[in-house]
DNA sequence: CAAATGTCAGTTTTACTGAGATTA
DNA sequence: CTAATCTCAGTAGAACTGACATTT
């Protein structure tokens, strides 16, 4: 039972009435926390209505992002980039998904040092199913309206945008 | 070098620009992988803060909850739902605490089942040398003024409020 | 007896470091 | 020669499952 009973009470801002009496300001710890927990309750979701799939979130956002390419391929270092992600953590992924077939391993015509990543058709099958499946429990994302989903991604961009993920 | 050069262009409003005439309504997808994104963001910069005190931020979680407790004592359970954290995970933060003589375990006075986890002094000191670290760093957290810090944690109570994580 | 509490052993996933082979 | 690309081996943390002993 990974969920237990929900508590009286919101425990974030519970310590953040003991904080901001005892250390300070306790916006930015309590806001800090909030990221961590809703991380934890999507993933959750999100795993849970991939798992019938045989995928992680983390090949399924990598599957997406092949779809979007113009070709259905891309090379390696180039999905490292955009999902942010150590080269390591890439061959490991990759390494997933050509062994469930749903992507190959291609080399690449102009530049022998890099390797180009292929959907597959039974990939390209693959993600449309899984996104019936995320889309069909809204990402985990419970509780906000449109117009708040919407704040709530602009300010998350700002974070982003000052940590130096893009410019 | 995990930071790599920063991308010219945002890849989540990239993918929902595609997402959008592909699929449908973007906005939860961009929302969810910001929040995941962010977390990312977020927990390298505290565990980095946090790396000198050798402390990672599940453990330093657990030393502030017992800072706030009433005597620097609380049974493992208690400190399970409070952290929303699993049984094996409480012990597993609690051994490497112990290992490193910031808490002790002690007999809980009545029930013989449960176990306290009680501050050491040393236990207190480091807390407040970590606090130090991640409120100079403010958590990673940047980007955001002040009310929309706010905004922020209060939108994201919304959906742990609806996940059911308090009542 | 059933329920609660904590621990142990083992698995999975993710992300890292350091090293190295290959190619531009 | 330097830099880029990818892979491999090993490490670490977090979170889980299933089983178990003890106590209520």
């Amino acid at each position: 039972m990974p969920a237990s009973d929900p508590l009286p009470f919101d425990p974030i801002e519970r310590a953040a009435g003991i904080w901001s009496t005892r250390i300070g300001d306790a916006t930015t710890m309590a806001a800090t926390t909030s990221v961590f927990r809703v991380q934890q309750i999507l993933q959750q979701a999100v795993d849970a209505a991939l798992r019938p799939h045989e995928l992680t979130f983390a090949r399924y956002e990598a599957l997406v992002l092949l779809t979007f390419s113009r070709h259905g391929a891309l090379p390696m270092n180039l999905m490292g980039q955009r999902l942010q992600l150590h080269p390591t953590s890439i061959t490991n992924i990759v390494d997933r998904l050509e062994g469930a077939a749903l992507v190959r391993r291609t080399p690449h015509p102009h530049d022998k040092r890099t390797t180009l990543v292929e959907l597959t058709d039974a990939g390209r099958l693959r993600c449309e199913e899984a996104t019936a499946a995320v889309t069909g429990v809204d990402f985990g994302l419970v509780g906000l309206e449109a117009d708040e989903a919407q704040t709530l991604f602009r300010l998350l961009a700002q974070v982003r945008h000052a940590a130096g993920d893009f410019a």
